[in-house]
RNA sequence: UGCUCCGUGGUGUAACUGGCAACACGUCUGACUCUGGAUCAGAAGAGUUCAGGUUCGAGCCCUGACGGAGCAACCA
């Protein structure tokens, strides 16, 4: 307390997400037996994307926290659409985000046996009935959000009739589609998902993990909870749109119990993107129309396409860490993930110089054959990252938007008569430059004052301008290719009368060829990342080889000259 | 015209059991700078969808509107 009154807060409290606080309190109330469960249950039939990353920061994350344990489940009830290709990728980018499930790694198929079990347990109870009727019929019958549905004809068959032909689904006797499993519970209910939801189909169908052993498979709603039950899941954290299924999660939980402890579902808002498509559909679109090179496109929201990119997992877990976790379904800019990136690899990023758009520069009272080692610093925000040697003779590139032949007041680079310094090298004045016969600036002219060294500081001249720049009988070539946002449209999916597709920004790659940058570079390996210095931030590309250096702008760095500009 | 959920600066989030709207990003100034980056200092910007009500006092409670989203796959 001081003196005047004014209570004083020791206490700075980090806000907590609702769902923080919902297991804060279950702890404390000693629920569960003060064990927290999550668990992580991607189905197997896409490649993980940044939505997904939310969800396993949230599970994995709050596992962790509260010293509890998080499941990596894989949700493959559906046969007809995953593939086993998908698992190893999902693995691949949790561990990339660093984290770990330990020996849990689980798969809903892993409790087939006792789903089937629950079912037959389910028909003995006279709670479900096997359903011949087509799929239109049904849906048919099912109502709609304002029409109360109507009873299958089938829904009083007797119990052991109901059992014979649940068995015989799974023997195979049966086609696919003619007849289904389905718990009954109200036609009447207002909530859809109540109106005797259809818990096992049959699909005559490999599966890659059980082979041929069943014709039958449960549904999403049925399988779910199940498997949080079995897992001993406290806390089943998934998106909004799930809201309505938690009757059904609850009302399956609570005929399958045999003990106090329930799992529970809790729904939060899922991540949106301004300018991209976060729907696995429409990303696997995107790929099979090859609007994009693939899953791990650096301009898709994948993660292997953020990794691809130069995103780090620091990164993206900052930038989850300031939307949070709510109820409002939002849409976030994406800006801010790419804040979040540049304050990470501000940290982390050494600096070098790459001269994207090349044009030479003479300097005409350099000696001609001499070449100097100038040093170099890292990174100026970490010492420890230490300094390297570059080479600097009478010809250097500098880049071609850096000089103006008559430039504004504003533009601080160079321009006839102007001075400016060569990052770690002099300051050099032009003094003039030549065309090509298309009008190009073909060269420039500048002389150089060797009093103005770096590290001279005797010299106590100052320019307005610094310039980074390589040396043209030093360097190498590189490709570089720029991306920027996939489409035009702050959300693509807004308007329903337009294909999302037609928003697509037909300049979101640029391929550069024939940029100049340290010669060193070229040995970098796939997801090195560097600074540019004044460009922006850059990753090695898998396409990378010694002998064609090939880049990826992860993001530009902020660029104030180009918004004056505007 | 059913059920469920949601509605706070431009965007995303805060505001403990009601006490006079905070933070981040963005924007705009200015300082510093051998990156027009970073950093530092500062500013503008919402009176909480609307209307009633309860209260000394409401973003928080109540009622009713309005607006948005989800739900009618043998998908998850």
């Amino acid at each position: 307390m001081s003196e005047n009154n004014i209570p004083v807060n020791e206490e700075v409290k980090t806000p907590v997400s609702f769902i923080e606080q919902i297991i804060i309190d279950d702890l404390e109330a000693g629920k569960n037996g003060g064990r927290i469960h999550t668990r992580f249950p991607p189905e197997p039939n896409g490649y993980l994307h940044i939505g997904h990353a939310k969800a396993i920061c949230l599970n994995f994350g709050m596992a962790q926290k509260y010293g509890g344990k998080c499941n990596l489940r894989f949700d493959d009830t559906n046969p007809v659409k995953e593939d086993v290709e998908y698992v190893d990728s999902i693995k691949e980018d949790i561990r990339w985000l660093g984290f770990d499930w330990e020996d849990r790694e689980y798969y809903a198929s892993d409790y087939f046996g006792e789903l089937f079990e629950y079912a037959v347990d389910l028909i003995k109870r006279g709670l479900a009935y096997v359903d011949d009727q087509s799929a239109e019929i049904i849906a048919e019958q099912k109502g709609t959000p304002t029409k109360a549905g109507e009873e299958s004809p089938y829904r009083n068959r007797p119990i052991e009739e109901n059992l014979d032909l649940f068995y015989r689904m799974n023997e195979g006797e049966f086609d696919e589609g003619s007849r289904v499993l389905r718990v009954k519970i109200d036609m009447a209910s207002p909530n859809m998902h109540m109106r005797d939801p259809i818990i096992y189909r049959i699909l005559k169908k490999e599966h890659h993990r059980t082979g041929d052993k069943w014709n039958v498979y449960p549904m999403y709603d049925f399988a779910h909870g199940e498997c949080d039950y079995y897992e001993g899941i406290t806390h089943s954290l998934c998106t909004l749109e799930f809201e309505v299924h938690r009757p059904l999660y609850d009302w399956l939980v609570e005929h399958l119990k045999s003990d106090d402890y329930r799992p529970r579902q809790i729904e939060f808002n899922r991540l949106n993107l301004t300018y991209t498509v976060m729907s696995k559909r429409r990303l696997l679109e995107l790929v099979q129309e090859e609007r994009v090179k693939g899953w791990d496109d650096p301009r898709m929201p994948t993660l292997c396409g953020l990794r691809r990119r130069g995103y780090t997992p620091e990164s993206i877990k900052k930038f989850i860490d300031m939307i949070g976790y709510t109820k409002v379904e939002a849409i976030n800019d994406v800006t801010l993930l790419e804040h979040a990136v540049r304050d990470d690899l501000n940290i982390k990023a050494p600096r070098v110089f790459g001269v994207l758009n090349p044009v030479k520069v003479v300097i005409t009272n350099y000696p001609d054959d001499m070449v100097e080692e100038l040093e170099l610093i890292n990174n100026p925000e970490d010492e420890s990252m230490g300094s390297r040697k570059v080479h600097f003779c009478k010809e250097v590139y500098i880049e071609r938007e850096d000089f103006m032949e008559d430039p504004p007041n504003k533009f601080f680079r160079l321009a006839p008569g102007r001075e400016v310094r060569l990052k770690g090298a002099y300051i050099v004045k032009c003094d003039s430059f030549k065309r090509n016969k298309r009008g190009e600036i073909k060269e420039i002219y500048c002389t150089y004052d060797k009093e103005t060294k770096s590290g001279n500081e005797q010299s106590g001249r100052r320019v307005k301008g610094t310039l980074h720049w390589v040396s043209a009988r030093h360097a190498v070539d590189a490709e570089v290719r720029l991306y920027d946002r996939l489409f035009k449209h702050e959300n693509p999916l807004e308007d329903k009368e337009t294909d999302f597709r037609e928003f697509l920004n037909p300049d979101s790659l640029e391929i550069l060829e024939g940029c100049k940058i340290e010669p060193w570079l070229a040995d970098a390996k796939p997801l090195e990342k560097f600074q540019f210095q004044r460009m922006g931030y850059f990753c090695v590309d898998y396409d990378s080889t010694p002998d064609k250096p090939v880049f990826n702008r992860t993001i530009s760095l902020k660029d104030t000259w180009a918004k004056i500009n505007k």
